[in-house]
DNA sequence: TGCCAGGCCGGGT
DNA sequence: ACCCGGCATGGC
């Protein structure tokens, strides 16, 4: 197993290089689009993210502050806004209350014991989590998301219904803590899955991954 | 035109 | 412990 995982990578590695994610200036803001990408294109979310920049309010206190109409009308493009408006002001309430906002500081907590505290966060649940501990904390946790369960059941890695702890167990037990790896893995997955891995291409013509 | 996008929650079985 | 409806915009 670890070595298919492996060869998987460097498969998509060798064809598509490195993706440089997440797309965002600062933890901050990488947390922000984790949110707001939930079950939503990312070309939405990035107009989410420029409102909010114009409007000066991408800061932790400024939404902390911001009624939860005027943010959702910030973040209307990305979809679900009312319950993103939420979801956002409880990531910051959270953020706020231990550790004064500072993404820098709750990234001096242990990931193992911050992660739990993360799912305790309504509307934050486990992809989110782990995309904010891996893309904006930088802890070696595996992201994983719908592209990698449709990607990896078609090569035969794991059924597609197993749930997301095996997983995330299966790619965190088969290889090496490796923040850079893990950031690149899921993004190259992710860019794979926009390119060609959809439901209706189910031969994959040209894939990378042929034959793994 | 309909389907899909880097999920998650709450209520019901 | 699962299953399902709801949430909503924009691109193709």
């Amino acid at each position: 197993m670890r070595r298919q995982l492996t060869n998987i990578y460097k498969r998509l590695y060798r064809a598509y290089g490195p993706q440089h994610w997440w797309p965002g200036d600062t933890p901050f803001e990488v947390a922000v689009g984790a949110v707001l990408t939930q079950n939503t294109n990312w070309g939405n979310v990035e107009r989410a993210i420029a409102n909010l920049k114009r409007a000066g309010a991408l800061s932790a206190h400024a939404i902390h502050v911001m009624g939860n109409a005027e943010l959702a009308e910030l973040i209307r493009p990305a979809g679900y806004f009312n319950v993103k408006a939420e979801r956002l002001k409880c990531f910051v309430d959270f953020l706020i209350a231990g550790y004064g906002g500072s993404m820098k500081r709750m990234a001096r907590v242990d990931h193992e014991k911050l992660r739990p505290m993360l799912l305790g966060v309504k509307g934050v649940g486990q992809e989110t989590a782990d995309s904010i501990l891996l893309y904006a904390l930088e802890k070696p946790v595996f992201v994983i998301d719908a592209y990698t369960k449709r990607v990896m059941s078609r090569h035969g890695v794991m059924e597609h219904d197993e749930p997301y702890e095996n997983f995330q167990a299966l790619f965190m037990g088969a290889l090496k803590p490796d923040v850079s790896m893990y950031n690149e893995y899921h993004a190259l997955i992710v860019n794979l899955g926009k390119l060609r891995c959809r439901p209706k291409n189910p031969g994959c013509e040209g894939c990378p991954l042929e034959g793994v």
